[in-house]
DNA sequence: CTGTTAGCGCCTTCAC
DNA sequence: GTGAAGGCGCTAACAG
């Protein structure tokens, strides 16, 4: 391996001019300057950041870590931290926790190992708040981004989940529905709980009934085995006629379940659910979604981690942002009587 | 930040002995090594991941470097990558070109200076030899996946795609069609200049006529002007029937194009592509694909890298898997006469 | 403008 | 079993 005191004795200086050359401080002559440059492209020399970042207790490098590589939600929020993130000249690397707490640990493990300057985190859940807590007692700055964590204080990026469920059953009671089912992810997430409440709240205030029969709370991560959905559709109440899916992997689920029994969406039953089904404007889109900002929640919260970490962890108090989602109305709820 | 040194002063023994309890190495006394243990947790102690590679010159850090993360095909061979990653104890980091050789580019810098153990890239094309060159001339093993890059030899999985293209002229000439366009990738991608060989000789095969003007060559990313793709359908051979794109998100902008057209597939225009549109098997899927094992591309590639990494650079011949593709009919192609 | 010294946190080697 | 010395590659602080 090639090292700045290779350069220093081909270039006859010492390895403390080669450093500067390569961080551009101190003054140094243009002549030693040009010859130092010169012999780092002949030797091909390529700075260690390992023993950099052990003096200068800083890696330049952030992590982003969410829950779901494959969900198109997720991706194009990664898009959004990442372009954030190359704007400040900060490196952005990635880890998918895929909604488990022991993978989250790990690249928990792996960012307090390597240093990394700040994560942008989507939490796995509730329980993730001891993760939370070691990241914050080792200095660790982090934004969380899409759930909430009760117990941690911070930065924070997240969507309107009441007021998206209340917006999916006004919009089912417009077109007729009166029982209407909800598959969500685990209440041990806030979005799902958010989710939740905003659906109950909304019944209330259709004058629809709530049955606890009518909702299912699973994962949000895909699933192998869809015997638990499957068998969920064919205990609800016999009269409903929509559902809504807290996320877009669980409505793809159910409708996969429903096509295993002969029935169809929206002929059959109609189905709507928080966010698109792919990262690109789907052709003929057929699903009726809360559509969310998921670029905006990426970038927005970069921003805010790089704020935070270029003004000290204690400027000034949390902020909360809270994107608004939007209603799509496609083609997945058959309008009744 | 504690350190070893830390622990060495609170459980009275020395820093070495702190290591060696650590890394679980040369013989330590019960006693000790339960000591020394519990001052880590009170401490909390965290190893420096830094201090630990610039000795080592190992960093236990694998990359894997794609080039668009909002397509489905590449986080699903995301998974599978990660999988085999952490199953052979190497922590995953990843990184998005974003077909940009630029940011390709920033991402083998951070690899270089980090020391990352082992890279798996898709390269952005031919155009990244020397990003390949250099990752070789400083001894980072890495492993092609999806695209060949001539004048590299690696180990390398690829997908068949003369054979897939083979598969949808194929399967178009047998629902009548006879004048079928091509709107490909870059020609600087290895994928994308198989596809067009295969699909100029599945041609001939079936006695097709083979016109320059019905082949667009353009970029495999997404764009956000559409323009390039509607001035393309608007000039194609005007008794053209059927469209191969040659992957999905193009398929998905041919299709947003011929609906600003007022033409819908696939009663206007048949349409087929390689690669699934979604990560998740899609409700009602519409596209008639050339599905490729996106997760074996991760996972296999993932494999050859760890053994490359183990056995050492030299050790073999390089290796090269080649995943068959599959093609699924669904209903975007529309029978003729 | 340039060089010397010391040390970031850890592990290898060699003593004891 | 355990410890001391030295060095991985780099840069801050101080000299000159």
């Amino acid at each position: 391996m090639v090292t700045i005191y290779d350069i220093a004795a081909k270039a006859n200086v010492s390895a403390m001019t080669v450093s500067r050359v390569i961080n551009n401080t101190g003054r140094i002559s243009e002549k030693t300057r040009t010859k130092v440059k010169r012999v780092m492209e002949e030797l091909n020399y390529v700075p260690n950041q390992m023993a950099r970042s052990l003096v200068l207790q800083q890696t330049n490098l952030l992590f982003l870590l969410i829950t779901d590589i494959t969900n198109p939600f997720y991706t194009t929020l990664a898009r959004g931290a990442e372009d954030a993130a190359r704007k400040h000249g900060f490196r952005l690397l990635f880890g998918n926790s895929d909604e488990d707490l022991d993978k989250e640990n790990e690249y928990l493990d792996t960012i307090l190992k390597t240093r990394t300057d700040g994560v942008l985190v989507a939490p796995t859940g509730d329980a993730s708040l001891p993760h939370l807590e070691m990241l914050r007692k080792h200095g660790v700055p982090f934004v969380l981004i899409d759930r909430e964590v009760p117990g941690v204080e911070s930065d924070i990026v997240l969507g309107d989940g009441k007021e998206g469920a209340r917006q999916l059953v006004g919009h089912l009671a417009e077109r007729g529905h009166r029982r209407i089912a909800l598959i969500n992810g685990s209440p041990h997430v806030s979005s799902a709980r958010q989710r939740l409440e905003g659906f109950r709240e909304a019944l209330k205030l259709n004058d629809l009934a709530y049955s606890e029969n009518n909702v299912l709370e699973t994962s949000f991560g895909p699933r192998n085995d869809l015997s638990e959905v499957g068998a969920w559709l064919d205990r609800i109440d016999p009269d409903t006629t929509a559902i809504i899916a807290g996320n877009n992997f669980l409505a793809v689920e159910v409708m996969r379940s429903l096509a295993a029994r002969g029935r169809k969406a929206p002929d059959d039953m109609s189905i709507v659910c928080f966010d698109e089904l792919a990262s690109y404007a789907e052709v003929d889109p057929f699903v009726t979604v809360i559509s969310q900002q998921a670029y905006q929640f990426g970038y927005l919260g970069m921003q805010m981690l790089i704020d935070r970490i270029k003004e000290g962890e204690a400027a000034g108090p949390w902020k909360k942002i809270v994107l608004p989602s939007e209603l799509i109305v496609r083609r997945s709820v058959k309008t009744l009587g």
